[in-house]
DNA sequence: CAATCGATTGGCT
DNA sequence: GCCAATCGATTGC
């Protein structure tokens, strides 16, 4: 029983509840991971930004309707996006994991970011899966898969969370301004990102680059 | 540093 | 054809 399966957490808590989880691709160049910095909420048929506003549904988001903890991937402009679906069976919610902080296959990254480097590797959703070779071949499949997969065994805690805005919707209503974005605050692999970096990172350890 | 614009890919109308 | 939960370069304050 993994907790994204309580049904009493709402999206936005369960996409609280993601940061500071790593991400994994363990592909066939090799293996990448870094630690979830910042998600946004998409809350289903209410929710006008989101690919699943009033039950919309197409062959393309049908992996949002599927039980929690499953990955929706979709193209925007060449890039893939990638979403940790979170409530059960047919309700369509999820999360939009939007950058990591890279703590392994840095070297392999900035080779699949065109010799981008440092926080230009991750900071971004279609950035991010540029760097962890993230792609249509996930669609749908567990988050616990063999190759790609969310590591639950260890977390790390971030000192601050804050909620701002989503990201690029500008004509979503009322859904535009509402807090669904978030994000550990200092944190440099923070798209768009606002204020001082943190000397810890924004994490409660002091370690930049933990084990594993 | 913030705003703007063009590129570019697949899925839907 | 048309559109998009983006990126990167460029422009302007």
């Amino acid at each position: 029983m993994y907790f994204y399966q309580d049904p009493h957490l709402t999206t936005s808590e369960i996409a609280e509840q993601l940061l500071g989880y790593a991400l994994v691709h363990q592909s066939d160049e090799g293996t990448t991971a870094g630690w979830i910095v910042e998600v946004e909420a998409y809350l289903g048929a209410e929710d006008q930004a989101a690919h699943t506003y009033q039950h919309h549904r197409t062959p393309r988001v049908e992996a949002m309707y599927q039980a929690p903890g499953h990955f929706y991937i979709y193209q925007l402009r060449g890039h893939h996006l990638i979403n940790f679906v979170t409530q059960p069976v047919g309700i369509g919610q999820g999360v939009l994991i939007r950058a990591i902080e890279p703590f392994q296959g840095l070297g392999l990254m900035q080779r699949r970011r065109r010799g981008q480097s440092g926080y230009n590797l991750t900071n971004g959703p279609g950035k991010m899966t540029q760097a962890m070779g993230i792609d249509r071949q996930y669609y749908g499949q567990s988050v616990h898969g063999d190759k790609l997969y969310v590591d639950f065994t260890q977390k790390r805690i971030p000192q601050q969370i804050t909620a701002t805005p989503r990201i690029g919707i500008p004509n979503s209503g009322a859904w535009r301004d509402k807090l669904l974005r978030f994000i550990v605050a200092g944190n440099p692999y923070v798209s768009h990102r606002r204020g001082p970096i943190d000397p810890n990172h924004g994490w409660t350890d002091g370690s930049k680059s933990p084990p594993k």
